[in-house]
DNA sequence: ACATCTATGAGGTCAGACCATTAATCTGAG
DNA sequence: CTCAGATTAATGGTCTGACCTCATAGATGT
């Protein structure tokens, strides 16, 4: 309880200690001084070559043995904060020697998202109920863009996808993947990266639940079905320009899933 | 994985590499076999019992030392596995003992989203302009939907963020954080903790190309009042329930702000 | 020229030590 | 008996130095 709170971070500024009786007005006002870990300031320390632009996709780090002495720091330290930025999706890192070995900056920013959302679903801090709700205003904004935005390649991509799930006799994994796989087209159809990826790491931070739920469900492959035809409706609306209909499709598809999985929302 | 012979075939969980080449579709496919290292083990034995639920906000971990011993395998792996955790906003760490020492589950996501976005923007990875793009879907939906849910206590805090800006000679700073305070406090109006969490997210990973951009303004009292004045318009269209009139008045505003600071875009 | 073998350098892992901090416990004076 | 102070123990934080695996570059041999 009461914990998070503020989050967002932001503030900064609020006195965290309270000093109830503020009589004593002109009190020194000492602040506990936080003292970063090691690990931090390596942390830090990259990030800022990175701001700076000094660091960018693709170039390599200096191998951690020297990372470490440069920085006057030991080894683990430098590894642990590798280890988080490796996490962050922002490293990559791989043994041997010559060509490739080293550590180098890289670019997997929907892996890290999707650990992120995955990890905060399963501890509640995000019900599923508000993971859908984002989930239509994202996809519904996207549904809309991609109308407008709609390019022969991702039309491809879409029907690629409608093609997978239209197989008969499919398992669920596959058609919860395809179906992913299509939502996910859709979002890329806006030639937004971010919309993409923020749109795969919510699908997929719900996949283990939606696969346990589809598994109460009476009659899986009715509801496939069902959830198919409507796939096939938005790509139309998509495929012909129709930007408010596809948003529309979009959201009602959402919810008819939704309320086909009542054990999805009772989490 | 990958043997069978369902038609068109592709795998649908990339999407980022296109994989071209299936010309060859009767090879062996061998696949290299990826052999996950001793501290994404250790994340795996952690984050399957935050999974099943047996580990929940607020519940100890075992002591670094413990469990190593348990999972067989060293501290240093261990600590780096905590590590990762630590920067996802999973657990907290506290030295000492007794009371409050050791390792928690913990509830941070919001900074883990921040640093994600942040230090993806800084290596391009996500352009500005889509980040702007997704925030301004992101706050339509959420001026719409904190118009219809919008209680007392909200509606103070964003009165509380608008006195910020309004107070005279206000430095840049200052006003840029309740700028942020503001918007978050709209997202959190929608009582969506994932909405004010992403809103956050965005908003802080745009913070130092914000400033940055704010020192090439020419009039930036100007600025800020013009952005002021958008935001009592919001803040009163919000009040009065119009969430149509809100989404609108977002949207100009954010696209008020890009325009104005065009060395953002240039990004 | 080609195929091997070896040296090198990178990350991955480990064991053990020591430090800093903090709560719980013990101890002794009042 | 009570309470202040010293002691202890548990925990995370850091460092050192060693060893392993792996993949390439370069030397070596045919």
């Amino acid at each position: 309880m009461s914990e998070n709170a503020d989050s967002t971070g932001t503030a900064a500024h609020a006195a965290r200690t309270s000093t109830a009786a503020d009589s004593a007005a002109a009190r020194p006002e000492w602040t506990p001084v936080s003292r970063p870990s090691t690990h931090e300031l390596v942390i830090e320390a990259i990030e800022e070559q990175i701001m700076s632009g000094t660091l960018t996709v693709g170039d390599p780090l200096p191998a951690e043995r020297e990372l470490a002495s440069k920085l006057g720091v030991s080894r683990a330290s430098v590894r642990e904060a590798l280890r988080v930025l490796e996490s962050l999706g922002v490293i990559r890192s791989s043994g041997g020697s010559g060509r490739g070995a080293g550590t180098f900056i890289a670019s997997l920013p929907s892996e890290a998202l999707t650990r992120v959302l995955r990890l905060h679903v399963a501890l509640a801090n995000f019900s599923v109920g508000e993971v859908i709700e984002s989930r239509v205003q994202l996809e519904r904004s996207s549904a809309a863009l991609a109308s407008a935005r709609v390019t022969e390649d991702a039309l491809a991509q879409l029907n690629a996808s409608l093609a997978i799930m239209d197989t008969p006799g499919i398992s669920l994994e596959v058609f919860n993947d395809a179906d992913t796989a299509f939502h996910v087209a859709i979002a890329q159809a806006t030639g937004n990266q971010l919309f993409s990826d923020l749109t795969g790491a919510i699908r997929n931070s719900l996949r283990r639940p939606i696969l346990a739920a589809f598994r109460d469900v009476d009659d899986p492959a009715a509801l496939m079905a069902a959830l198919q035809k409507q796939h096939h409706a938005i790509r139309d609306a998509i495929a012909a320009g129709d930007g408010a209909r596809a948003a529309q499709l979009t959201e009602e598809h959402i919810h008819t899933a939704a309320e086909a999985l009542p054990a999805l929302t009772d989490l």
